[in-house]
DNA sequence: GGCTGTTTATCTAAGG
DNA sequence: CCTTAGATAAACAGCC
């Protein structure tokens, strides 16, 4: 590794894959949106290797953003002008990268037109209960972006292949008790950072969960892939994500790390 | 014409 | 060794 002086890794490529980057420039607004412009001005404010070759890694981003299903569509309004839609991570993707890789994640995050594939005869008591206080703060995450959807929310007219259907959002997210320890990664400090870190941004000002709209579209839950529960230390591991996908809305970064619920073990839920 | 977004194909490398 | 996630290239369509 080179020594870590002030320019040494500016202009070595980042050791985070276009998932990791973008869904850092996504959770970094207070709207947990942006265009697509937005999303490459994040990144080239935050890594020099990414202020050349332009032509090429944004070709590799869009494409990130379109075949992966943690990133959504969001249309502007009629009062937001500009070019092309808002970009969101999938309210149910907070745990893509448990295994505390920004490289890799163990599982592609998928969504399975309509399937649940947890057996809900084989899912604890304590997993149900887990499952519900995921799904309280994945309606409280999806309030921030409801401010931004057209009157009405979601029709038909909108040909979304991944309708946030809360009652069928199972969302995991892992808290960071003790801040952000590991992130960045050693030798990676965020230079030239105009913007205040993702971390620093916490949900102020969102709308209460009861503000939330019964959606009613179809059922089509989005289900993170299943990841194997890492050896060991479920809650201990958290500690290696950054906040980026670990806040929430619901909770302030003060709350006691106690209170957290852990993945039960044996929550599993399959996929092909 | 440039930007945005989708899709397909190929290759590399990590992970099991 | 096999599978699969990620990177890259490229073709193409829609839109302003």
């Amino acid at each position: 590794m080179p020594r870590p002086g002030r320019n040494t890794y500016s202009d070595q490529k980042p050791p985070y894959s276009y998932i990791s980057l973008t869904a850092m420039a996504i959770q970094g607004c207070p709207e947990k949106m942006l265009p697509l412009s937005e999303i490459y001005k994040f990144i080239m404010d935050r890594f020099p290797y990414y202020r050349e070759n332009t032509q090429r890694w944004q070709n590799s981003l869009r494409h990130n953003l379109s075949f992966n299903d943690c990133f959504i569509k969001i249309p502007r309004r009629p009062d937001q002008p500009g070019k092309g839609s808002f970009w969101a991570l999938h309210p149910s993707c907070g745990d893509m990268f448990e295994n505390g890789s920004f490289l890799r994640r163990r599982k592609r995050f998928k969504l399975l037109g309509g399937l649940l594939l947890a057996d809900p005869l084989t899912v604890s008591s304590k997993a149900q209960e887990f499952l519900m206080q995921q799904q309280r703060e994945a309606k409280l995450r999806l309030s921030a972006l409801h401010a931004h959807l057209p009157p009405g929310g979601y029709t038909s007219s909108l040909p979304f292949k991944h309708p946030f259907a809360i009652e069928n959002i199972i969302a995991r997210e892992y808290k960071m008790p003790g801040g952000l320890a590991g992130f960045p990664p050693a030798g990676f400090p965020l230079h030239h950072a105009p913007l205040p870190p993702p971390w620093s941004v916490y949900g102020s000002g969102m709308m209460d969960s009861s503000d939330f709209p019964p959606y009613s579209l179809q059922t089509f839950p989005a289900i993170p892939v299943p990841i194997k529960p890492p050896h060991g230390h479920g809650a201990m591991l958290h500690a290696h994500l950054p906040a980026f996908l670990a806040h929430s809305p619901a909770r302030s970064p003060q709350s006691p790390p106690g209170e957290e619920l852990s993945p039960p073990a044996g929550l599993q839920v399959s996929v092909h």
